[in-house]
DNA sequence: GTGAAAGCGCTAACAT
DNA sequence: ATGTTAGCGCTTTCAC
């Protein structure tokens, strides 16, 4: 086994385009100080032979060991952000032994001055790439110039800004995500009753992904179920009397109503008063994310669907694509990389 | 950037323990030839130390290069089997660089001596490791000994033989995936009539997904819908008349069906007839595998969904796994890789 | 049983 | 602008 099929080395190419390894080298990186006439003859004969460098060898030779910055919120168990922090520990197992190891930088999601802090901590830490994910839009700006100043490349998941400097973007299509969410609910059934659970909060300075899902949720059900009154309703997350009995009187209005979609990952906040009350088996519920929460009320038939935007696996694919960046000098090939909009049933959500 | 934490090395422990580098390898890879003193001295250091060898410098004197055989059917285009080669296509882009090649074998599904001859040039070529999918079961477990006993790991995808030698598989839970067929066509609506369309066709010993999802799908609706009369329609895939007129007759004497499900990856066949008869509208079309020609009939509505198994990323993983055996010596740590079935619809499959 | 030394393919510092 | 050279950490041969 294991043949030994020796490959072209960059002694070959020095051999053949009788240069020298260091100007073979040089012609490699586009490190300059070489003449167009060499660079030229190398180029040439690259393209011809098909060489490939010897990944090890490269990595063994430039002997460093780097570091990518992870800057995300803290999570408490089971919130949507934990699904990310899973993410870092899988591409953590990828990196070992490949000289790249991550360091992570958390922050209070409702604190600026603690992302502000995070920003400084990450910066001074001077890694070699960054993942993160905006959600304080202004001071993510901020932190983008910087690091652009700095030349260090990043990577936004989960939403992005408009910023120009980013070197990829992983994540869903939100107004898209929002259409499904039409889709999955109303499609091939009348609906003429629907209710929105919405979060009640001061979002400042927060981005907020359901604004853009709500817009494309609106857009399906105008054309489709044009006739649908559509209620908003809204609870506070951290005030389960709040939630009781703002549903209580919804429901006590508007006895009919038999479909309902929530737009963030917090669906599992109306599982326990539809269990309460018997509607789970008259209900078509929507949500979003695979938290475990979610996924329970799942699978016990209360939530109808979730539709999950593969948290983990923006974090592992932005982590491989930074890696990529900095040990093999290798851009990706898109930018914008749109994951797929997983639909979760009861039957299919154990293999994911 | 880019810290020069300069990791222990062999050197050290060499240093450290009064030993050699050449005592200090022996010892890490059980070569032997090492007094027990010695042995045990190395051994203790390194555990105290946590040292990690340098893969990469490991690779690079060894200086072997690796090959894995790929031994898959021969693909029409637009075909099952496409899918896979585009997972081989990409997986060969990672291996680049790393001393790692892949062989592709082909063959005939439908001509066991073909199998056969690929088998033997595939044991022939003496491949470091093995990915393929067990079709002729006979066959592949013949051949599935002979990699056991030439010592050479070998991955399933798509299906399994339950031969206890495989080091990993990667596929879809089948009898679930029809479980979920029955549930995306029947559930929160009456059914009373639907139609499975099956292939007419001699199975010779090859191995047929389609059985394990009919049980599945069945007792879905056995459950659920038990006063559903499900019917059986067998056509010729390679014969379109056939399939006309075996609809034709079909929905002339059953003209109230509007559920179809179909096991296999050829809901295609069946969507001209549909879309003639003007039944698209009306119908819930359940199918498998996101096929070219099967994601343009959901995107245009007449399928309603797909239930997709990742073909490429099976392709991926086990290549994968393949490599960190062969290259870093490491095991997977478990061996059943049971992957998601994505549900796919018009909204959401352009993201996959 | 152990040590010394050459060399894997590449990088980078230093000559020229 | 180009060539030379000394490693990077490990494997492997060969001598003792």
């Amino acid at each position: 086994m294991s043949g030994k099929k020796r490959l072209m080395t960059i002694k070959d190419i020095a051999l053949q385009t009788g240069l020298s390894k260091g100007t073979v080298d040089r012609v490699l990186h586009n490190r300059g100080e070489v003449s167009k006439q060499s660079y030229e003859k190398v180029m040439r004969y690259i393209e011809e032979s098909g060489y490939t460098p010897n990944v090890h060898a490269s990595l063994l030779a430039s002997g460093q060991s780097h570091r990518i910055a992870a800057l995300l919120p803290n999570h408490e168990p089971g919130s949507f952000w934990e699904l990310f922090q899973n993410g870092l520990d899988k591409a953590e197992e990828n990196l070992h032994g490949l000289g790249l190891s991550i360091l992570r930088f958390g922050y209070d999601q409702y604190d600026i001055d603690s992302f502000r802090a995070a920003c400084d901590e990450l910066l001074a830490s001077a890694p070699d790439g960054v993942v993160t994910a905006p959600l304080f839009l202004n001071d993510t700006t901020v932190l983008a110039r910087r690091l652009q100043e700095a030349g260090i490349p990043y990577v936004y998941i989960d939403s992005k800004l408009e910023d120009d400097g980013y070197m990829a973007y992983f994540g869903t299509a939100r107004y898209q995500s929002g259409y499904l969410c039409g889709y999955l609910l109303a499609d091939d059934r009348p609906v003429n009753q629907a209710v929105i659970v919405r979060i009640r909060r001061d979002k400042n300075r927060l981005s907020d992904p359901t604004v853009t899902r709500r817009a494309g949720f609106m857009d399906f059900m105008l054309e489709y179920a044009p006739d649908c009154r559509i209620s908003n309703l809204f609870i506070d997350p951290n005030d389960p009397e709040d939630i009781r009995k703002e549903l209580e009187a919804f429901f006590d209005a508007h006895p009919d109503v038999r479909h309902i979609a929530m737009f963030n990952s917090r669906i599992h906040l109306i599982v326990d008063f539809i269990e309460r009350r018997g509607l789970q088996d008259q209900c078509r519920i929507i949500g979003f994310d695979n938290l475990a929460s979610n996924v329970e009320a799942l699978k016990r038939g209360t939530v109808t669907r979730l539709i999950a935007q593969r948290p983990a696996e923006q974090v592992v694919m932005a982590i491989q694509t930074l890696s990529d960046k900095i040990l093999f000098k290798k851009d990706p090939v898109h930018r914008d990389h749109y994951l797929p909009m997983d639909i979760l049933t009861r039957y299919n959500v154990d293999y994911y």
